[in-house]
DNA sequence: GCCAACGTTGGC
DNA sequence: GCCAACGTTGGC
């Protein structure tokens, strides 16, 4: 099993309206980096649901429900999606701030390359990070 | 194939 | 609102 963190604007798209709905579509991907991730992830992955530009946390574990296919959003059929529902809320969200004054996550590719929107997290990123919500 | 110009993301 | 990082585009 593999560990990812999704990145989505709070004002597009929170956890909340995840947990809302029970499952989501996530599209709209358009970076071939965040690609190759989207691809490399199996059903029952987990992963990290973190608030870009507003909040600037981890909020949020979800799950891999479907691997990835053409994105409906995508006429060019270049691009795919995956399928994520909520698993639940983190006891107390992670910070950017936080994981970057953490030395045991030096190497996180969420600090290393602030743009990529979809982001592996080790297995030991993942311990950490999950300690640090409590 | 190189590189300048430009657009986007996202933190500050 | 600004800027750094990065990706893409297009001229040569």
């Amino acid at each position: 099993m593999s560990y990812w963190l999704l990145k989505s604007e709070p004002d597009v798209y929170s956890f909340d309206q995840l947990l809302a709905e029970g499952e989501t579509v996530w599209n709209g991907v358009r970076n071939n980096a965040a690609r190759l991730h989207l691809r490399a992830m199996n059903v029952g992955d987990e992963a990290l649901f973190y608030h870009s530009n507003i909040g600037k946390e981890a909020v949020g574990l979800c799950r891999i429900s479907r691997e990835a296919y053409p994105d409906p959003t995508d006429e060019s059929g270049q691009w795919v999606a995956v399928s994520v529902q909520p698993i639940r809320k983190l006891a107390r969200p992670v910070t950017l701030a936080a994981m970057k004054a953490e030395p045991a996550l030096a190497e996180f590719q969420l600090i290393r390359q602030s743009r990529l929107s979809v982001v592996p997290v080790r297995d030991d990123e993942w311990t950490t990070i999950l300690r640090m919500a409590g």
